[in-house]
Parts: structure tokens; sequence; C-alpha cells
DNA sequence: TCCCGAAGCATGAATTATCATGGACCGGGC
DNA sequence: GCCCGGTCCATGATAATTCATGCTTCGGGA
């Protein structure tokens, strides 16, 4: 059973989109974390805030701009990201003794209950995740997923993203 | 030389971020994305406005609904998106004969001239990351994003993107 | 034929994000 | 010690986004 003749659409095997890279990432990656979202939302965070709280569970105490690119946002964005978190209790803002430039945020007792509560069910959820995918095609998606991320960003010359790069010393 | 012990950190091994498949997809579509974005910006294409000639260049004359589902945004955002490219000149928006409640979008000579350009851009972009990450591993990756899609959207019970899913008859 | 529930879009109001900019501060050269 | 360039963060104005809702149209059942 055939579809009739489209006009509309490029010739077969011309298709763009289905086996397109970018789109390939785009959608897994929306499809893949649209779950858990919703479970995040439920635990009454934001996406932007999970990601706060999900990078301050590994460094807890990170300056604004690290934050940032940790978080996937722009600076400007996470003031203001992080601001609310203040204002609900998750964390706390401090300038850093050393260098009064910067601010550092930590989390309060509050907010790291809930970041590792909310980091246990993201465990849980990539763990379900990758059941379905089998154990194997998971570790391979995910070094995969790496090494596509190092090549990209030395490709465009931009750091690579701070908790995959290299360690970098962040003081003297 | 083995970096002093910060208290503000897990133990090793219990860092989350860095291994989490979530973040991994997030970051790697990013620093994947970012350079061919900034090339679609200099042919004066916002990512929105890509995604949509992108999806009506392997179909043209989409309806809202679907082109949104397409351009991972939402319809009524995709209705806004799809207004400033009329004014621009690239589509046109033309009710549906059979049923007035559609409408479908078509793009004009000047935007599948734009179309036909920025993809065989972004056909070029991707093959210079796929040499980089190799051909076999390109391939790999592909396959992996495409189960990885397929597997998450029945498990969320939401349907599979309509690009990658078992096509439907979208008319009787 | 008349309803009724649902599909398909558009839109107003409120929230958010972005971009450029400015103020504070640091470190090195002189 | 004093500049100067650069880093770090906040903020104001503008633009984009979301959420809920309303209007129109469709299709099927009573």
């Amino acid at each position: 059973m055939t579809a009739p003749l489209d006009p509309n659409k490029p010739a077969a095997g011309q298709e763009f989109l289905p086996d397109y890279l970018l789109f390939l990432l785009a959608t897994a990656s929306a499809a893949a974390s649209e779950g858990f979202h919703a479970r995040a939302r439920q635990a009454g965070l934001r996406v932007p805030e999970w990601r706060v709280l999900g990078s301050l569970h590994d460094q807890d105490g990170q300056m604004i701009t690290r934050l940032a690119q940790l978080s996937l946002m722009e600076q400007s964005r996470l003031t203001r990201v992080v601001e609310r978190m203040v204002d609900r209790g998750l964390v706390i803002r401090q300038g850093d003794a050393g260098d009064r430039r910067r601010v550092r945020v930590w989390m309060t007792d509050e907010g790291r209950a809930l970041a590792r509560r909310v980091v246990a069910e993201a465990r849980s959820h990539e763990a379900g995740l990758i059941a379905l995918l089998g154990e194997a095609e998971g570790r391979q998606l995910k070094d995969l997923l790496k090494r596509l991320h190092h090549l990209a960003s030395e490709a465009e010359g931009s750091a690579p993203h701070p908790a995959l790069g290299p360690a970098v010393a962040e003081d003297a």
C-alpha cells in the first residue's frame, strides 16, 4: 500500500529532517527529558531551578558565571533565577571574600534536601530510560554524546562545558 | 598532582551531572548546534524560523499544529513566528479548503530558495561534525538517538515526533 | 436536523528572556 | 601608587514566550 505521490514532498530519500543530526539531538533530548521535567515540576522546580540545584549538588558554593554555564543559561537570566530561589529559601548568595566581584551561591538545608531528593529521582528516571535502551547502548550513547560535545566545542573554539571539560583550577 | 580535598564536592564518583544522560543530551545538542545556528542567523533566520523552513522543505503546506510539533514549539508561538515570516515574505498562510479550521503554510519562492540554501548549509555543517566523529560513530549516534526518542515517547504515552514516528494519513 | 464534544487557531495578559550597558572590583604594567 | 583592560554581576528596556481562553468549524449521534 504505497502512499499516493505527494507533489509537496521532495523526492524519496531527499527528506532532510528525519536523519539530520541536530534535529535528532534536539528531539531526543526533548522526548527523553519531558517525563523527568514533569516530575521536577511536581517537586516545585522549574527546569532552570532544577538545573541550578543539580549543579550545586555536584559542587556547592559556585559563582554566578560558572553556575550559568553549568545550568545552560545566560548570566543575566541566572541572576534572576537565583534571586527567586533565594526568596524561596533554597539557596543563599554570599560575596566571595577573596574576590569581591564574585558572588557565590550556596544551598540552604532545605535546598540541599530538595536537591538530594530530585537528584535521586533523576537517577531513577535515567535508569528507566537506560533499561529501555539497553545497558550497553546507554553507555555507548553517553560516550558518543561526550565525544560530540568535545569535538563540537573545540571546533567552535568555545570552551567545553565546565562539567565536562578538563578540570580547571578556579582559584589560584 | 591531586587536587586538594574539597568539602563542597560530593565524594569522588558521586558526581551527578557529568554522566547524566539528560544533561549530556542537552549539552551535546547545544554545543553541536551552536555553530550552525550562528550560520543561520547570518542568513537572517532565527532558530524558530529556520526550523519552520526546514520542516516546510520536507513537506510544504503543512497545518499550523503539525508545523508546531515539527518545529519543536508550541502552537501559539508558532502562530506568531509564522506571522513574522509572512511579513518577511518567506511564507504564506492559506485556509484549507476541505477543513476550514485548518490553516496551511506554504513557502513563497523566496522562502523556498532560502530554505534550499540553508538546508544545504545544514547538510554541510552536519557533514563536518560527522567527519570529526567518524562515519560509523555518526551512524551509530543517530540510530541511538532515534531509538531513544521512540522509547521515551511511548514510555510517556506521548506521540512520537511526526517526522520520526510511523507515517500517519493526514487526510482520509 | 440539531446538538455536543472535540479539533484547530488566534489572541490578551502576565511572565520571562534577551541584549546592551553600567558599576564595582581585580591585577598587572609603569 | 595609579592606570587600564578585563572580569564579574546586576539592571532597565525591549522583545519573546507562555497560559488560559474564546471563536470557528467539523463530525457523529440522537
